[in-house]
RNA sequence: GGCCCCGUGGCGGAAUGGCAGACGCAGCGGACUUAAAAUCCGCAGGCCCGCAAGGGCCGUGUGAGUUCAACUCUCACCGGGGCCA
C-alpha cells in the first residue's frame, strides 16, 4: 500500500477514486434533485410518458444497519427504474421506515431510552447507507410509520374500517350507516324490531357486523414478564426468555374481519402476476374448503345446552361411517357436560387443566391421541346409531365448528383416536379395488370356499386392475377367474403372485375370514390404515336415503340435498383463515382512535383530532400482574380524559364525560399494510392520499391493471403483510378510497443471500474467524488443525459470518458492490456470498475505466473514428442488456458487459479502441447498473448533462446480424464438423453446404443418409 | 405424510428442446518487479492416444421413457430446501 503512489497509475480505478467519483456524483444528483418525480399537476411532470410504479420492501431499520441482504432487491429495482427512466417512464420509486417494532422497545426496556429516539438515528444510518449505494429513490417522498403525518392516517384507515361492515349480498363493504338505515326499515333480520331494541342493544348489533370489532381471544401471558407472548415465544407452558410460567387468558382485542373477504382474496389472486408459490401459500393460508354443517341431535341434552351437535365435515359422503364424535376441550358442550354431570368428573377437569398448558401447534403435533368421554352422546342422523361424544385437544376450536364427526376409517387422526380408546370403525367406502375384493368374498362361491380360491381370488383380482374402470363388469372377470386354468401356466405370474403377497400382508387366515372382514365393514381396521381417497360408498343406506354404489361428487350431492331436504343440515364453505387480531399489548405501535365510557362501550375519535399520540413514559419496564395489562396503561394521565379532550364527537358523548383510552397499540402490520398508497403523495395532509396522485401511480399500468407495478421482497412476508395489505386495499377500495382493490399488481422475491459456514466432525458450527482455508476446498480449525467442512447457511451472529455493506464499499467502491450482488446468480436464487468473487467485478469495472480513459492522465482515450467490429458488438450489448433487465436476469447482462469490454482492451494498443461517441453509449449502458462510473465517463466522453437523464441508445437490427454464421453439423446426434453458413440461408442450402463439407463426409463414411434435419442458422443433424 | 422448488467443473453460475460448462472466482504458466502485492497476457470439465498439431471416449444426482436431437419434456427413485400437516 505505501508504495502504491510509486508503481499505480496516477488514473487508475482504484477504491480510492471510486469512492472520490461516487461521492462527488452522490452530491451532483443531489443539488440538481435527480431522482425527484414530480406528481401530476406538479411542474415539470410530463403527462406524456407512461408510469411505472416500482416499490421496495420498506426495511425495519434496526440498530445493526444495513445487511448485504437489503441492497441485493434494492439493487435490482434501482437498475430497473433507471432503465425505465432512460426509456421514457415517469418512474416512482420512493423508501421509508417500517419503524414501529419490538426491538426499540426492548432497548427501551433496558436502558429508559425512548424508542423515538433509538429509532431515529437508526433511520438516519440507514438513509446514509442506501444514499452511499447510489439509489435513485426520490427521498422527497420519504417517511417512516412513526410520523405523526403518517399514523395520523393509520388510524384514519382503522376508523374506516371500524365504520364499515362487509354486505354479503353485494359483496363489498359498506358504511356501518347503510346497515343501521336497513336494519331501521326491516330490511336486514335483528333479534327484534329495530324500533323496539334498547340503544345497547342497537349498538351490539352494529358492533358485532363491522369489519374492526372487539373480540376475546385467547392470549400466552406471562405474569412474570407482565407481557403477552406468541405461540412460538412459549415453550411447554413457559416462556422462550427466562423459563418463566405462561397462562392461556382471554383477552378484549381488536379484530378484523378479514374472514369476510376470504372468498375474494382468493379469487383476485389470478389476476395477479405472483410467483405461483406465493400464490399458492395464500390460496392454502386462506383454506377454502367445502363441505356440509350436520346436527347430531343430543340423546340427552344437559339443560342450558342446545339440543344438538353441530359439526362441519369436507366429507359428509361418510357420514354413516361416523362412529363417535370429538369436540375441542373449549367446546362450550364440555363446560355443559360438567354442569350436568350426576358423578364427579376428576378425570374430564384434570384434562381440560392439561390441554390449556398447551398451544395450538403442540396440540396438533401430539403424536399420542389423548382425549376423555364427556358422558354425552349424540344420534348419527344417517344410521340412527347412539354414539358419544369425546372431547380430545387434536380438535380446536378456532377451526370450524370445534367439533367434528370422526369417521376413523376414513380419516387418520380419527383412525389412530379410535385404536387408543377402542372406538369401532366402520369401512363406508371402497376404492374400486377394495370393492372387486368385496365382490369376490361375496360372489365367488356358492357354497364352501374351493381349496385354490386363493388362486381364483389374485386371477380375479388381476384381471380386475388390468381392466378398465367398470364395476358393471366384476361379475365377467369372476366367471373368467373362477374358470382360469392354474395360474402359473399363464404368462400373469407377476401380478397374480402380487395379490397373494397382498393377502399375506392382510393377515387373511383363510376365505372365511376375509368374508367375514367384508360383511362386517372392517377392511380398514384391519388393514390398519384409513383412507381418505375419492372412492364408492358402501354400507351407507337407510330407509331415506342410499350411498351405496356412488362415486364421491354424486354421493356429496345426494348426502347434503338429503341433509337439506330434513332439515339435518346443509351445504357450508369453510375457511380455515382466522379474523386478523390486530391488538399487540405494547408501547411501540399506533395507539387506537378509540376511548370507552364508564359502561366500558367504545367510541370512536373524530378524524379531526387525529393523530392519538402516544405518551411519554418514565420508564417502559412491564408491570408484574396476573391480569394481561397492556404497557400502555402505567400512563394513568393519559388513559384517564375526558371526551372531548380524546375528541369524540359531542353528539355520542358529552365532553365532559370521563373516558378511558384504549390501552393496546397496533402491530407492525398496520403501518406497512397501505404504505405503497401513501407515496403516491406522501406529504398530503388534507387526505391519506391525493384522488389524483393516486389514480395516476395506482392505475393502469403496462398490465393493463391497475396497483404496483413491480414490488420486490422477501418471500418471508408470502402471507402476513402481503395478505393484510390485500385486504386493507380491498375495503378502501369498495368504500371508493382507492381507485384499484389489489395492491401489487405484479411481485418479485429476490432470494436470500446466504453465506458460508463450517461444522466441525460432530456437525457443530465453528464460527468463520476460527478456520483457514489449508489447501483448496480444505478447510481447518485453527490452532488445532481439526477439519471441518464448508457448509452454506444464514448470516448470523453467532456463526460470525455477517458481512457489513459499509466495510465492502470502503474496499471497493459502491459501483462494484452493485454489480457483484447482481452478478453473483439469478435474482430469485439463494446464493451464499464469497468475498473472493468481489474482485472480478471490480477488475471489470477498471478494465472499463481503462478502456476509455488513460490511466496516467485521467483524460479521454478515444479512437479517432468508430471502428466497425465494435459498433456491431456495441448495438449488440445494447440489445442484449435491455433484453435481459426486462427479464430480470442482471447476471447474464453483466456478462455481456465484461465481454465486450474484455474485446475492447484486448484490441487497445494505448490510443483507444472506441470513438468517443461508442464510449458515451457504452457509459449509457453501463449507468443503471454502476451509475457513477457511468456519470464519470459519460462526461470524460464528452457527454452534456447527465447520463442518468439520457435515453437508452437505439438498436440497428441491421447490425445484429453477421453476413455469415457457424452453425454446427451433427452425424447421428454427434457434432462432427462447423460450417459456414449465408446469414439468412434457407433449409436447402444449409443441407447442401453441410453434405459438402469433408469431416461431415467423412463421419458418413458412405452409409446413405436417411434425413436431414436443419435449423436455419442453428444446427444441422445429418440422421443415418 | 402431502404440496411446491432445486441438484451442471474445485466454487458462484450460463445455456427459446439444437455446439453443455458463457462470464466471474479460485488454479496453473508467463510478463512487469531486486522481490512481493497489484496489474496485464495466456491455459484450463474428466479420462485416454499423441513429442506435437490434433483426435477419441465419457460427461448436467440415479434409472427408465419421448425425440433426428434432452441440462431442458414425462415417469420412478435418491439428496437438499421451503410451505402445510
Amino acid at each position: 500500500m505505501t508504495q502504491e503512489r510509486d508503481t499505480t497509475p496516477r488514473f487508475r480505478y482504484s477504491a480510492t477514486l471510486a469512492a472520490e467519483i461516487e461521492s462527488r456524483w452522490q452530491s451532483q444528483w443531489e443539488a440538481l434533485n435527480a431522482f425527484r418525480q414530480p406528481n401530476p399537476g406538479d411542474p415539470g411532470f410530463d403527462p406524456f410518458k407512461p408510469k411505472f410504479y416500482c416499490l421496495d420492501m420498506f426495511p425495519y431499520p434496526s440498530g445493526a444497519g444495513l445487511h448485504v441482504g437489503h441492497p441485493e432487491g434494492y439493487t435490482a429495482t434501482d437498475i430497473i427504474c433507471r432503465y425505465r427512466r432512460m426509456n421514457g417512464f415517469n418512474v416512482l420509486h420512493p423508501m421509508g421506515w417500517d419503524a414501529f417494532g419490538l426491538p426499540a422497545e426492548q432497548y427501551a426496556i433496558q436502558t429508559g431510552v425512548h424508542p423515538a429516539k433509538t429509532t431515529r438515528s437508526a433511520i438516519d444510518n440507514f438513509r446514509r447507507q442506501l444514499r452511499r449505494f447510489g439509489f435513485s429513490y426520490d427521498w422527497s417522498r420519504e417517511f417512516g410509520t412513526i410520523d405523526e403525518d403518517y399514523y395520523r392516517w393509520t388510524q384514519w384507515i382503522f376508523l374506516r374500517l371500524y365504520d364499515a361492515w362487509f354486505d354479503e349480498q353485494a359483496g363489498k363493504a359498506r358504511p356501518i350507516a347503510d346497515l343501521e338505515a336497513l336494519a331501521a326499515r326491516g330490511d336486514v333480520p335483528t333479534p327484534a324490531p329495530w324500533a323496539a331494541m334498547s340503544a345497547d342493544q342497537r349498538r351490539a348489533f352494529l358492533d358485532d357486523r363491522r369489519l374492526a370489532y372487539q373480540s376475546e381471544m385467547v392470549v400466552n401471558w406471562c405474569p412474570k414478564l407482565g407481557t403477552v407472548l406468541a405461540n412460538d415465544e412459549v415453550i411447554d407452558g413457559r416462556s422462550e426468555r427466562g423459563g418463566h410460567p405462561v397462562v392461556r387468558k382471554p383477552l378484549k382485542q381488536w379484530t378484523f374481519r378479514i374472514t369476510a373477504y376470504a372468498d375474494r382474496l382468493l379469487k383476485q389472486l389470478d389476476t395477479l402476476d405472483w410467483p405461483a408459490s406465493t400464490k399458492a401459500m395464500q390460496a392454502e393460508w386462506i383454506g377454502k374448503s367445502e363441505g356440509a354443517e350436520i346436527e347430531f341431535p343430543l340423546t340427552a341434552a344437559p339443560k342450558p345446552a342446545p339440543g344438538s351437535l353441530r359439526v362441519f365435515t369436507t366429507r359428509p359422503d361418510t357420514i354413516f361411517g361416523a362412529t363417535f364424535m370429538v369436540v375441542a376441550p373449549e367446546h362450550p358442550l364440555v363446560k355443559h357436560a360438567l354442569d350436568a354431570g350426576t358423578h364427579p368428573r376428576p378425570d374430564l377437569l384434570a384434562y381440560l387443566e392439561r390441554t390449556r398448558a398447551k398451544s395450538d401447534v403442540e396440540r396438533q403435533e401430539g403424536k399420542d391421541k389423548t382425549g376423555v368421554y364427556t358422558g354425552l352422546d349424540v344420534v348419527n342422523p344417517a344410521t340412527g346409531r347412539c354414539i358419544p361424544v369425546w372431547t380430545a385437544d387434536y380438535v380446536l376450536m378456532g377451526y370450524g365448528t370445534g367439533a367434528i364427526m370422526a369417521v376413523p376409517a376414513h380419516d387418520q387422526r380419527d383412525f389412530e383416536f379410535a385404536r387408543a380408546f377402542n372406538l369401532p370403525i366402520t369401512d363406508v367406502v371402497y376404492p374400486r379395488a377394495v370393492l372387486a375384493m368385496r365382490h369376490f368374498t361375496k360372489h365367488a362361491y356358492a357354497s364352501e370356499p374351493v381349496p385354490r380360491w386363493r388362486d381364483h381370488f389374485a386371477e380375479f383380482m388381476s384381471l380386475v386392475t388390468a381392466a378398465g374402470d367398470r364395476e358393471a363388469d366384476f361379475d365377467k372377470w369372476l366367471a373368467l377367474a373362477l374358470a382360469a386354468p392354474a395360474p402359473d401356466e399363464k404368462g400373469r405370474a407377476a401380478s397374480h403372485a402380487v395379490w397373494l403377497e397382498t393377502l399375506d400382508d392382510l393377515r387373511v387366515a383363510d376365505f372365511a375370514d376375509l368374508r367375514r372382514r367384508f360383511e362386517r365393514g372392517e377392511y380398514f381396521a384391519t388393514r390398519g390404515e384409513a383412507f381418505d381417497g375419492p372412492g364408492v360408498g358402501v354400507n351407507s343406506a337407510n330407509t331415506e336415503i342410499s350411498l351405496d354404489g356412488l362415486h364421491k361428487p354424486e354421493a356429496l350431492a345426494a348426502v347434503i340435498a338429503w341433509l337439506e331436504r330434513t332439515g339435518r343440515g346443509s351445504r357450508k364453505v369453510n375457511f380455515r383463515l382466522r379474523d386478523w387480531v390486530f391488538s399487540r399489548q405494547r408501547y411501540w405501535g399506533e395507539p387506537f382512535p378509540v376511548v370507552y365510557d364508564a359502561a366500558g362501550r367504545a367510541y370512536p375519535i373524530m378524524d379531526s383530532h387525529l393523530p392519538v399520540r402516544l405518551p411519554d413514559l418514565a420508564d417502559y419496564a412491564p408491570v408484574e400482574s396476573d391480569d394481561p395489562q397492556p404497557l400502555l396503561a402505567k400512563a394513568s394521565a393519559w388513559v384517564h380524559t375526558t371526551a372531548g379532550e380524546a375528541g369524540v364527537d359531542p353528539a355520542r358523548l358529552p365532553p365532559g364525560t370521563p373516558v378511558r383510552r384504549e390501552t393496546n397499540t397496533m402491530p407492525g402490520s398496520a403501518g406497512s399494510s397501505w404504505y405503497a398508497i401513501r407515496y403516491c403523495d406522501a406529504k398530503n395532509t388534507e387526505r391519506f392520499v391525493g384522488r389524483e396522485a393516486e389514480r395516476y401511480w395506482m392505475g393502469p399500468g403496462e398490465s393493463g391493471a391497475g396497483g404496483v407495478d413491480l414490488y420486490v421482497g422477501g418471500s418471508e412476508h408470502a402471507v402476513g403483510h402481503l395478505l393484510y395489505a390485500r385486504f386493507w386495499q380491498n375495503v378502501l377500495f369498495d368504500l371508493g378510497e382507492v381507485s384499484t382493490p389489489e395492491p401489487f399488481r405484479r411481485l418479485f422475491h429476490q432470494g436470500l443471500i446466504t453465506s458460508f459456514a463450517y461444522q466441525d466432525a460432530g456437525k457443530h458450527l465453528v464460527p468463520v474467524d476460527e478456520v483457514e482455508e489449508v489447501s483448496e476446498g480444505t478447510f481447518v480449525r485453527k490452532g488445532t488443525g481439526a477439519p471441518v467442512t464448508q457448509i452454506v447457511a444464514k448470516m448470523s451472529k453467532s456463526l460470525k459470518n455477517v458481512v457489513n455493506p459499509d466495510d465492502v464499499i470502503a474496499e471497493f467502491g459502491a459501483d462494484t458492490f452493485r454489480l457483484y450482488e447482481m452478478y453473483m446468480g439469478p435474482l430469485e436464487a439463494s446464493k451464499p456470498w464469497n468475498p473472493r468473487d468481489i474482485t472480478g467485478l471490480h477488475r471489470f469495472l477498471q478494465r472499463a475505466w481503462r478502456l476509455v480513459v488513460h490511466e496516467e492522465t485521467g483524460t479521454l482515450k478515444a479512437a479517432p473514428a468508430p471502428d466497425e467490429k465494435f459498433e456491431r458488438l456495441l448495438h449488440r450489448l445494447v440489445a442484449k442488456v435491455a433484453g435481459d433487465i426486462d427479464r430480470l436476469a442482471f447476471n447474464t447482462a453483466i456478462a455481456a458487459m465484461i465481454e465486450f469490454v474484455n474485446a475492447g482492451v484486448a484490441a487497445d494498443k494505448g490510443a483507444g479502441v472506441l470513438s468517443a461517441d461508442q464510449a458515451r453509449r457504452l457509459a449509457l449502458v453501463l449507468s443503471p447498473f454502476a451509475p457513477h462510473l457511468a456519470e464519470e465517463l459519460w462526461v470524460k466522453a464528452g457527454g452534456e448533462g447527465l447520463a442518468m437523464r439520457q435515453p437508452w441508445p437505439t438498436v440497428d437490427q441491421a447490425l445484429l446480424k453477421d453476413n455469415e454464421v457457424e452453425v454446427p453439423v451433427q452425424v447421428g446426434g454427434k457434432v462432427r464438423s462447423r460450417v459456414m453458413v449465408p446469414a439468412g440461408a434457407d433449409v436447402k442450402l444449409h443441407e447442401t453446404i453441410a453434405l459438402a463439407d469433408a469431416k461431415v463426409r467423412e463421419s458418413l463414411a458412405g452409409k446413405p443418409v436417411r434425413k436431414v434435419i436443419v435449423v436455419p442458422g442453428r444446427m444441422v443433424n445429418v440422421v443415418v
